[in-house]
Parts: C-alpha cells; sequence; structure tokens
DNA sequence: CTATGGCTTTGAGCGCGCTCGAACGCAAAC
DNA sequence: GTTTGCGTTCGAGCGCGCTCAAAGCCATAG
C-alpha cells in the first residue's frame, strides 16, 4: 500500500471539511511534476493501484504504453497523464464503460469535444448526487452513535 | 422508479450544498410515519429497490419478515425500521458482510453494543474519507469542464 | 553459471451484490 | 371458470472490476 500516492497526498491538502482548498487545485493539475518516463510499478505506485490493474486498463483500450527495447512497459507523461484521470474517474464512480467511451472521443477528435463535455457535466452531477447522499447517510450514522442504543431502527424517544 | 422514496425525500430536505439541516434529522429518526404492516412492493417503493433484492435480505439473514395467511411477505415497523437502516448502510457503502455481522451482534444481545457501536464509528470515518474522495474528484472535474480543451491531462497553460 | 527478481502475455477465476427464471399458489376481476 | 396479477421458493446466472496463474524472457547479483 502506498502511503504518499497521489491521492493521499491530494487529501492532505483538504481541510477537515473536505472542501478543498486553492492549493488542492495546483497539486490536482500538476499531478507527477517529473517527466522522465515511469515503469510500472512506479505508476502503480503513484496511482496507489496495481500493476495487474495497469495492465488491465491497457488491455481495455484505455490508454497506449510504449515500451523499451526489452519489451517492459515505459509510461510517459502523457500515458501517466491520462492515467491519473482514468484513476480519478473511476475513484469517483465513471463506470469502465463510460471510460471507454470518453478516450474513445479523445482518439477521434476536436469534433468531439461537445461530447466529451457533456460527459463530464453528467459525471459532475452523479458526483454531487453521491456526495449529498453520503452526506444523509453520515448524519444518520452520527445520530445513531450519539443516541446509540443498539437497535436496527432509531428508536425514538 | 420511486420518485418519492424516502432517500429522494431525505435529499429535498437538504441544501445545495449537501450539508444536512435539523429537519434532515428529524425525517431521518422518523423514517416511515405509518405503523401499519407494507407489503413487498409497498417496502420497495418506499425504498427504492426492488423485491428481489428485498428477499436476497431476508435470505442473507439481515431481517425477519412476518407472513400472512397466505404465506405473503407483511412487512411491520420493526422490519421495515430495520430495512431503512441496512439500506442507508449499503448506499454507503458497507459490505453485505459487515451488514450480516452487525445483525448478528443485535440479535445476540445488549453485551454486543460496543462492538456495534465501534462499528459504526469505523463506518462514520469511512463515508468521511468517501466525501473527501469525492469532493477531491469533484474538484478536478469541475475544473476540467472550467479549462475544457478535450485532452486526458490538465494542460497546464 | 545459475539463481533471483521483475517484467511480459494470455486466458481463466473470483468476490460482490444483486437479478432473474421456472414452477407454483392464491384471490379478486371479468 | 378462466384469466390476470401479485406473491412464493429455489437455484442459477450475470455484470462489473479486477486479480491471478502459468509459462516464459531478460538482466543483474552472487
Amino acid at each position: 500500500m502506498a502511503t504518499d500516492d497521489l491521492m493521499t497526498r491530494a487529501l492532505d491538502t483538504l481541510g477537515d471539511d473536505g472542501l478543498p482548498s486553492v492549493e488542492a487545485i495546483h497539486r490536482l493539475t500538476d499531478p507527477a511534476a517529473v517527466s522522465e518516463p515511469m515503469t510500472i510499478a512506479e505508476v502503480a505506485d503513484l496511482l496507489d493501484t496495481s500493476p495487474h490493474t495497469l495492465r488491465y486498463y491497457e488491455r481495455a483500450g484505455l490508454v497506449d504504453v510504449p515500451r523499451d527495447s526489452q519489451g517492459h512497459r515505459l509510461y510517459d507523461t502523457e500515458a501517466v497523464r491520462r492515467l491519473v484521470f482514468l484513476t480519478r474517474m473511476r475513484l469517483s464512480g465513471m463506470p469502465m464503460r463510460d471510460l471507454q467511451h470518453y478516450v474513445a472521443l479523445v482518439d477521434a477528435g476536436p469534433s468531439t469535444e461537445p461530447e466529451r463535455l457533456a460527459m463530464l457535466v453528467e459525471h459532475r452531477a452523479f458526483i454531487r448526487r453521491r456526495i449529498r447522499e453520503l452526506n444523509l447517510s453520515l448524519t444518520a450514522t452520527e445520530y445513531k452513535i450519539a443516541t446509540y442504543g443498539g437497535a436496527t431502527g432509531p428508536d425514538v424517544a
């Protein structure tokens, strides 16, 4: 388990309220400062995932990865950048199917930008709804902790 | 799809910021005002799920449901209450496994209250982390929408 | 020279949470 | 009386996202 992966570092820039600061945005826009090609293990560590998963993403057509003379993957800046995006989207609940569609649009050229933008806007709405749901469950859980009697229902006084 | 299920109603009590109001808490503590037994279809509609799923939860040992003279399920207040709790926990990401453990603890009596409380506290931490992750992804998505150029990376100026 | 370790490919397997199909029962509606 | 509709049980199937096993290649270490 990576203890200093991207997400961990990014979360550290947030307050306890979970609201991102201006600094957080800068970290988001500069995910991997180094520009040298990385091995699969390094990328996996950076993204807090496994080499298995990175190969799986590649097989799924989500990213193209160059090889070195021995046939080993060497992730260049472009590939790393895309994977940062992909893992972020996955983590926030976008299905593989949609990501495959998205990258197909990217590969299809600039004419598909409106559709890509529409996907992002829809995903934004999805994330917002999820956050609202989680806040509700959080409130319910906190209420249950505070008034804990052990029943499954609220057992309102 | 139920358009007036519990979650929908509860979310309506929240502001756009997703922060629950005092009223929301009251709705949470009084999920189903009626106290008459409900059919499986009614409960499914209330919880925005399917009869299939409700039977599945029962088979999984999460809840006991009384039957009428014809062998049909008649959900009493206790069962509905527990299912409200269960679906809330599921929606916020608690695994079936944990829920099975939790209800086993409930059935084991008051001596297990500390462990149940510990589970809730841990789940609260889980929800909070998820919300933080989602806020981060939300920020990233909003940034990408705002600066949209269509690449998979930020393409910082 | 022979391990050891990290990478490669391919296809298969798995854990989770449903979701469905089949065969059937009962009851109210036509 | 039969059709329609909603319910029942049981076991099987499915979609998703990984996750792994097997067999092999190459390079550096001892």
